[in-house]
DNA sequence: GCGCTATCGGAAAGCGCTTTCTGGGCGTAC
DNA sequence: GTACGCCCAGAAAGCGCTTTCCGATAGCGC
């Protein structure tokens, strides 16, 4: 008993394919065709191999397999934390297809390091995986796409996939495009409908095309509806929970003038959400909250929040889906439609000096 | 413009070391020396290979690598279900030093089932990964134990690594081992303490080790300070959110007389509370709400969770680390402590008919 | 019954890399 | 000045599998 290995188990380094072929008294040719079912092999040997290769537990090895198709079964995929619920909703879409159709997944989680996110496309390039899943959100960061582009070209050239999820300005690639410009417009619709007319923003990193698109979409709306967003009342933070925390506590810091806030993602509205409420703010009577994403968690909260539903696990299903299809001549666009899910976390606003009834608001039911 | 493949990039299948050896001038003996900076190899030379490699962005294929070394550098994790947090927490962990380390993750996610599990093991035995991580409960289950052990056993005693969060029964693995019993014992203390007497318990499928270990320690604290749990008190679900849900609201139909509700997870308690918000029952003036695993939602509920903390990034990370130490001869154990967590679900019983004091709470802070 | 074709198994050539083995060139010691 | 060693680069042999190419066998038609 040395080395802590256990020496019952005779060191069998590996079955391989010739013990196999040779147990089975055929030539390794003979077995692999058995094994891979390609073409037609006569009755006896097929059945000789495949006892021998029960009897010895066979595994083939990948490695060997995919330096001899130059092909391997297993899909990577991107994204920014797979601790995130809005990644780990997506993923779990991701991991249902890739089982059903039997593909290996490696995870890549960026840490929401860019430099990061092209080493791995770069790494999964050279594992010549079937395809690339860009998860996370792309940025509106020229470097960061010729980089990219770098790496993306070359793969897609010699027969890669490439799908993302969300838009990836400068990437030349399949998207399952979920509606974050319109949905950040029709949620705004929803919101002035219940009679806001004051809004505040916590928003993300502006280089993130997500930020860009729904923060655009919420602002257009409101500008289209003669409403106004106060500079001061925009307020950045991170796209995770302490973010949406410390972006609340800073509009709370500058003054909230806003009877409704809404946060870009679902994330950063549940730490908002506590911020506010340990400043003694009840959500919905004294400020409304809205998120975006419909994460899970958020129907269990109090209130339940107010959001734009997005089908995360089917994102994840539709990418990993698409990026199976063979390639087409333009990239694809696979828009994503979601929907305003209004919950008890916004209300009316209390009625204000001079408030006058709002349009009849058209409400989105869930 | 056929086909869909971008004509403009030549088709410039892959570059190997022997273009690289051939650009600089060198043999692919010296090239792949130069890259794995094994031997010295002259300056000059050296610099000539790093400079073609870099000008004809040579990436590695790791294939052919795995295959002429005999390993690879890619771990495997298998979870139950990546769209939980619980899971999610962890694997974030397993997925920072994965990175740190330089290795790629492959992610098995079985959807609780169990001959996926163990299909999973297999796959990337065949793989030759450098470790294999368990990450999720196992199963008290004979039959499978028996062909965990037998796709393991071979694989480690080839040299590969297995390590495990959470009890694995019947498998010799190297553990990373959450008081389950110890905590859920804490727990009922805690509870105990604030005067609690009759309890109910929210449980998962009594096959998981965790659901043993979790159940077992609660109401063993429990019989220790004389108090029963009525077998009516304790309901079974799927350790998911809808479980949780479910099961609580099955407990109140068969009429709640606790005082107090353990769920087994946090995930199970999140459902519980909603469904005992939607039933009119205050938490915690009707009645307590505990849960365990302090996943990083439940201080945003209303109100924040009473739960047992477990370190769940740090578990990931620890799972990683052990699997890369060295195999010792005897499997080791590594014990993660948590921690009583009394938040605002908890409270003292409303006062029952003939009530007495309790004992001096002992009270174990955040 | 003979010749031709269809079918199927085996030999062998890689896939891209690592690594051992070998040989050449140089420095050093006598 | 010659002989011995040492260091470093190149040749070549795999790693385990797929797949093309070939030859052999069997089956068929005439």
């Amino acid at each position: 008993m040395v080395k802590g290995v256990d020496n019952n188990v005779p060191e069998q380094p590996q079955v391989t394919l010739d013990d196999v072929a040779q147990a089975a008294g055929v030539s390794p040719a003979t077995a692999s065709r058995v094994l891979n079912g390609a073409t037609q092999v006569r009755a006896d040997l097929r059945d000789r191999v495949l006892e021998a290769a029960g009897r010895l537990a066979y595994t083939p090895n990948p490695h060997a397999r995919a330096l001899a198709r130059a092909s391997s079964p297993a899909v990577g995929v991107i994204c920014h934390d797979i601790g995130d619920p809005y990644f780990a909703g997506i993923a779990r879409g991701v991991m249902r297809t890739a089982a059903e159709e039997g593909l290996q997944v490696i995870l890549g989680s960026t840490f929401r390091e860019r430099e990061r996110e092209v080493a791995y496309v770069s790494m999964m390039r050279g594992q010549r995986v079937r395809a690339i899943l860009l998860i996370g959100s792309g940025f509106e960061d020229r470097p960061w796409q010729k980089a990219m582009q770098g790496e993306l070209a070359p793969y897609i050239a010699a027969g890669g996939r490439v799908a993302a999820v969300s838009r990836h300005q400068g990437l030349r690639v399949d998207t399952v495009l979920p509606e974050n410009r319109e949905g950040a417009a029709a949620l705004a619709g929803a919101l002035l409908a219940l009679g806001h007319r004051d809004f505040a923003v916590l928003t993300g990193p502006a280089s993130l095309t997500t930020v860009v698109d729904r923060l655009g979409g919420f602002k257009n709306a409101l500008a289209e509806a003669g409403v106004t967003l106060a500079p001061d009342q925009i307020v950045e933070g991170a796209f995770t929970r302490d973010g949406g925390y410390e972006a609340a506590t800073e509009l709370l810091r500058r003054g909230l003038r806003a009877t409704c806030v809404f946060a870009l993602t679902d994330v950063m509205a549940v730490g908002a959400l506590t911020a506010l409420r340990e400043h003694g703010l009840a959500v919905p009577a004294d400020v409304s909250l809205a998120g975006f994403d419909d994460i899970p968690i958020v129907v269990d909260l109090t209130p339940p929040l107010t959001t734009f539903r997005l089908p995360l696990e089917d994102l994840g299903r539709r990418v990993m889906a698409m990026a199976l299809q063979p390639a087409r001549a333009r990239s694809r666009t696979d828009r994503v439609l979601g929907e305003v899910v209004l919950r008890e976390s916004t209300a009316p606003p209390a009625r204000p000096a001079g408030w006058s009834p709002a349009p009849p608001a058209e409400r989105i039911s869930q």
